[in-house]
DNA sequence: GATGAATGAGCTTTCATTCAT
DNA sequence: AATGAATGAAAGCTCATTCAT
């Protein structure tokens, strides 16, 4: 629909507005004035683009998870060929930065808005890596005891980012982020290997 | 606040209502009318005891989270004298039983009451259960590798709790309920043990 | 709905303002709050008992037109026993009356309000009047000419409220309110008798 | 204002395409940028020949009416020298004709209007007429008792285009288009002649 | 002249909260 | 203590109109 360059850059400074706004009053507090007089456009134009405030949040999101999902999918194709015991820190250790940089629309947007459940199951960052991941065990799969490698993935899947994003929400005084990584890590090792 | 009878069963009447409504309809979605309605009194004996509609998610989420709790460190406390292999699983079942019944209350409601966040983190669950879980590990430490018992406490309730409910919220079409009990009570176990 | 002696009250008031607004400013003219302080009372208590702009215009509609039948039936009691001659320009007269303190009502509207239409039909002035506009015919049979009363009465609603209302619209300065009285009595009655 | 062959496309294009955005949705309902879409052209143009959306329905209305109009004179030049039984009856359903095919015009469309009321009194149909049905009236003159023409010819039109209006709006199960025509007729004839 | 992106006042409607009864 | 009518701020959204390109 944006055809123009203006319009591109208006959708493109109220995305942006609204990751702000979003981020800062939750997305019940955020209402489309304030998006639009953060992105120094009137309501109108908000309207012109998006054509219900949840769909800014559908945009948002989806934005997000294309970008995260790229940067973490970078992250594993440098650790290709690293062994497990330094590869998998690494990519522990990005997932925390990834979720927490997105900790809003990855776990508080996605419950708070009606109707942005439905599709945004195949969105989750995680759907994006699952290729990239298979990749990765494949690399070492002789070191890996666990039969079925969909398994070992979904399982991983779920004990790291389950993990990290309760972490993040009740960030222990016991652990720091460090520390979590590496206990974490250690956990997902000592699960994939003999 | 509540000390006759019949204000005590207003109290209770409330909170029911709530519960069923606000997980009907989400905390947004849910007005003080709908609840006091559902309640079968008036608005007004609802603001008697609640100051603020928050007051009553809050009421809601501590008495979930106490009742839960109790349920779950009674089920350690039956697990205390079996071994790891076994116990742990149990435990793990417990978990997601507890976590599925409640999701509403832990998962969502968190996240969409302004208010609700700060004086929440000790409330979760999981501060119920530190004590026993101490106390089973403790019962079994000569098996435990992991040299700090309460590090390994928080990393264990990370990654059960965690994966449980990631895994609630976005179930994968690999791994069943069973399954996932199973790999997850896998991953504790190499994780805690040598 | 409205149980308590305020409600009524507060009803009525809206009602009240809403017929003066809608009248002075037409339906699409016409806003919520405008209505509500007329009648004194907040939108929100417009709300609790209409629950659409539209509601209000449908119930004053509905008020009118039975009110105004009511006075026009009484009329023509009135006139039951009276010859044609002398009782047909006391009801058109009556007819005028009616029309131009309803006009905004039965002319504007029914066509400003788009859910207005389907329901109004049977609604209208003349549907009231049908069964003693018949009697009425009756009792001076052997005077008129039209061999089917149900043709005639339809004919003569069409003759009467038809002009009456494109006069009030669009009146004339060769005819006053008096001459086209006279002037309609007259072209009913030659229309009904030999 | 439009001096160049395009403009004058442009302005019919926008007129056509209001009068069918307006009868489909009505006045309110019907937008500028609706009706620039069905015209294929942009706001902008609009605006360019229409200082607000009420000139185009004021243009609109005109443009009808003069067509209406001619229309109407044609067929009762046609007339002008039949016996008014037949003339009237031919007279009248072509009123009816005119009347539903721009019914939204000359009954909705000027309630909705707020600016339009005023200057459109001398708008009506009838007013092209006027000259024409006192030739016709004339024409027969010693056959009509009414002895002012001016009168005889106010007191039809309100007769004619009042009921006709009337039954487009609230038409009658006992009464078809036919058989009102000929009620009309008559009603007309006998008020008319002695 | 034409375009269509931008504007923003203003609308209908909701709902947490208050308070007279 | 309880009721429920009343409140009114504020939200999401529309659309006639303007104006830079």
């Amino acid at each position: 629909m944006p055809s123009q360059q203006r319009a591109r850059a208006t959708v493109d400074a109220i995305l942006q507005a609204a990751r702000s706004v979003f981020s800062e009053r939750g997305y019940a507090g955020a209402t489309t004035n304030h998006i639009a007089n953060a992105a120094g456009v009137s309501v109108g134009s908000l309207y012109q683009y998006f054509p219900r405030k949840e769909a800014i949040a559908a945009a948002m999101l989806e934005d997000a998870v294309f970008k995260a999902g790229a940067v973490l999918r970078e992250r594993m194709l440098d650790c290709m060929h690293t062994p497990l015991e330094e590869g998998i820190p690494l990519i522990v250790k990005a997932v925390m930065e990834l979720r927490r940089a997105n900790a809003f629309f990855f776990m508080g947007l996605r419950r708070e808005v009606p109707g942005l459940r439905e599709g945004s199951g195949n969105l989750t960052i995680e759907s994006f890596m699952t290729s990239t991941t298979y990749a990765y065990f494949q690399q070492h799969h002789e070191q890996i005891r666990v039969p079925d490698l969909d398994v070992a993935i979904t399982v991983v899947k779920y004990l790291v980012a389950g993990a990290v994003d309760f972490y993040l929400e009740d960030p222990s005084p016991q652990l720091g982020d460090e520390e979590l990584v590496a206990e974490l890590s250690n956990s997902v090792l000592r699960y994939l290997t003999a």
